[in-house]
DNA sequence: CTTAATTGCGAACGGTGATCGCAATTATCA
DNA sequence: TGATAATTGCGATCACCGTTCGCAATTAAG
């Protein structure tokens, strides 16, 4: 009997008690793959490439990972265990904001991040370890499971969408050639005339807030919306 | 001299002056890409799907479109026409929850726009269309221009998230074998009594509120919080 | 020492986005 | 009415992708 283990990445053990002993880990292969992830994007991160930079054939990486997706699974998990899920001071308020703010740090560390939470949210240990904290700090509040569960994960969302609209403004992305390419017709439109309110939107003076007190300021104002109390 | 034309898609003409007229057009392509991606999700949009779909080559797909990306782009932007702009009665507040509405029941006919969005928003002239729209809604509050645009991003995220929440709550994306392998870990490890508060936020009675109701309550509540006044 | 399981991995399969070159088509100009 | 120049359709091809298969090498248990 071939020893069929759980499909589940958490459930199967990273190494069998018997055969030679694997020459990787899974923590070696998502540092790896985190590195390139952060360097170059995460369509950079193919199996192949991953393997290359470990060290051995692409083949084996499939003895560590089931598939590509697991291995972003592996990803995410990983950089999860970067939060610092400590107890903040103060009411449920403070303490899911404590949390949305590690999120940010995060999601700015690793751009990849962001959108991947909310496509495909990561069931792995440390991600679960994080949801806990966040329904930890709800324990006290009165409020259906199900809308705890709404509420952390709408945070979390506009976390993930503030993080992409701050570094899609404030980081110009694109080489920047001479009008580059995307949003050409933009700037054309723009001046013919149409889309006056959008224009003047653009062209209007920067907002007064630092992007910490935007941030601060989005997140309050939604708990407290959702019948989170400080 | 080679007729070096823009390259951006939208200020690109469909059709040149001279030469054969073309077998196909942008709209056609799009929707026979439209209809493999609502029924088979973005995944199976590929150039020579689309090209099989619409009765021509592969390559050919590339006289109409000059990467996957741009089709993709194509695909949004035509999406973005079934928005109903007509502008609301009321305040702000109630143009925006319209706004936001439409933007719902757009992301719930095409699931695959709404991860998009959040990625990769759309300038198409249809897409603008709405941004502008919803400007438009906030050309008398006293907000400045960022910020507006900032609303509005924020706006659509939340509609994003939500939505995406909503269907995968509801909609049982997995074929659901016994314990759809992803997902087996989390069982056992409620069971074995991690995450308490998870399990007891998972075990609650459902929320009492209809989907609808959430909704507008989610995004009246960002709004007010964000200065915009009903 | 035998046995059974596991590891590493080269080779291969099917699919992908994209490019190239060429024959066929067609509007404009002489 | 040609002749010209641009554009279209597209087969062939390239590089890369995720994934599977089969096999030699390795190792722990009996």
């Amino acid at each position: 009997m071939p020893a069929l283990d759980p499909t589940d990445l958490w459930r199967r053990p990273e190494r069998s008690v018997v055969g030679p002993k694997p020459g990787h880990s899974r923590t070696g292969i998502a540092t790896a793959a985190l590195q390139i992830a952060d360097q170059e994007g995460l369509a950079a991160v193919s199996i192949r490439r991953v393997a290359a930079s470990v060290g051995s054939g692409a083949a084996s990486l499939y003895r560590y990972v089931k598939s590509h997706d697991e291995l972003v699974e592996l990803m995410m998990d990983t950089v999860s265990s970067e939060y610092h899920l400590k107890p903040a001071a103060g009411g449920p308020q403070e303490q899911l904001l404590h949390l949305a703010r590690q999120g940010r740090r995060l999601m700015r560390r690793h751009p990849w991040l962001a959108p991947l939470l909310l496509t495909r949210p990561s069931m792995g240990p440390n991600s679960l370890r994080y949801l806990e904290a966040a329904l930890a700090a709800l324990a006290k509040v009165d409020l259906p499971g199900p809308a705890k569960l709404q509420t952390v994960a709408m945070m979390t969302a506009i976390t993930s969408a503030f993080v992409q609209n701050e570094m899609a403004t404030t980081h110009p992305t694109e080489p920047e050639g001479v009008a580059s390419g995307r949003g050409q017709y933009l700037t054309e439109a723009l001046m013919a005339g149409d889309y006056p309110h959008l224009a003047a939107a653009m062209t209007g003076h920067t907002g007064e807030g630092q992007p910490d007190e935007q941030f601060t300021s989005i997140i309050t104002n939604y708990l407290t919306g959702a019948g989170v109390p400080s």
